[in-house]
DNA sequence: GTCAAACTCTGGATTAAGTCTAAAGCCGAA
DNA sequence: TTCGGCTTTAGACTTAATCCAGAGTTTGAC
């Protein structure tokens, strides 16, 4: 799956350390945009001797050498994305889940042409519930 | 300009205190969108006797009552929207400024079509360089 | 008008995500 | 082997937001 991990890291002009390693090998092949508790959570499970500030420190590192995105989509709810390549989300209101959306999926009038606007970056964010899937439980409101 | 805000707040089936009214004054006519702490020195500068507590307290009923918006587009920026029609965003980079941009601004193709999802809202989240104002200080990296 | 119940507000305590700190551990180059 | 710099750690700290329990206010029945 990952025939050098330490390389990427290396590439990105980051000291693979054992911790390091740990923390991406999990965020970086992950489907899920997850938040910093859940990662520390998983990754503790397979290294326990990992502290949170180095979860922390590991994240955002990542974030500043272009690993990882890190996104705000919902009140409280900052979390990480290792899809580099632009993409739309959508996040279902039933479980609070952010799933990726191809950026071919839709369709936007170049908003890059926004009169006054020097605009670098766009995605569409939407919200609703998924289909099909067994009924999850409501949040709590 | 408010011909009967105490109206339109029972309209909504909130109890028009004094409290609740010198904060709708502010937010609901505002042009910005202001987090809770703007909220309350903006609102405390009129009012003097109002309290942390009553402020959230105050947004987030209004919210629950649909006469605002609570957006969260950027890390650790909670703010509130009294504009309630479909419209996209557009954020500073360099300021952290957030502006409405217009529904007809921009074209999405129907992502209430999506196959799979149920969209029920759906907004457009640019980032980027405001063009023509004066070049305002970066925000510390 | 009186009074009690329900609602509202307040300051201070509490929670929880995230950052900071200072000491200890690790690692690679000389 | 030793040294210096990088990394990790536990716990202290910060801060937005919520909770709480007492005080104040409004409402409506009588
Ligand atoms: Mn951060
Ligand atoms: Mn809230
Ligand atoms: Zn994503
Ligand atoms: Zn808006």
């Amino acid at each position: 799956m990952s025939p050098n991990l330490s390389q990427r890291l290396k590439d990105s002009g980051i000291q693979p350390s054992a911790q390091r390693l740990a923390v991406a090998q999990y965020v970086l092949s992950t489907d899920d945009h997850p938040s910093a508790d859940q990662v520390l959570a998983k990754v503790q499970s397979l290294v326990p001797m990992l502290s949170r500030a180095t979860v922390y420190n590991t994240l955002n590192l990542f974030v500043e050498k272009g690993l990882l995105k890190q996104l705000v989509l919902a009140e409280g709810k900052v979390v990480f994305d290792p899809v580099l390549s632009p993409h739309h989300h959508f996040i279902d209101d039933d479980t609070g889940r952010i799933e990726d959306v191809p950026w071919d999926a839709i369709r936007v009038s170049d908003p890059a042409r926004l009169e006054g606007y020097d605009v670098t970056e766009y995605m569409v964010v939407m919200r609703g519930r998924k289909l099909g899937g067994p009924r999850k439980l409501q949040k709590k409101r």
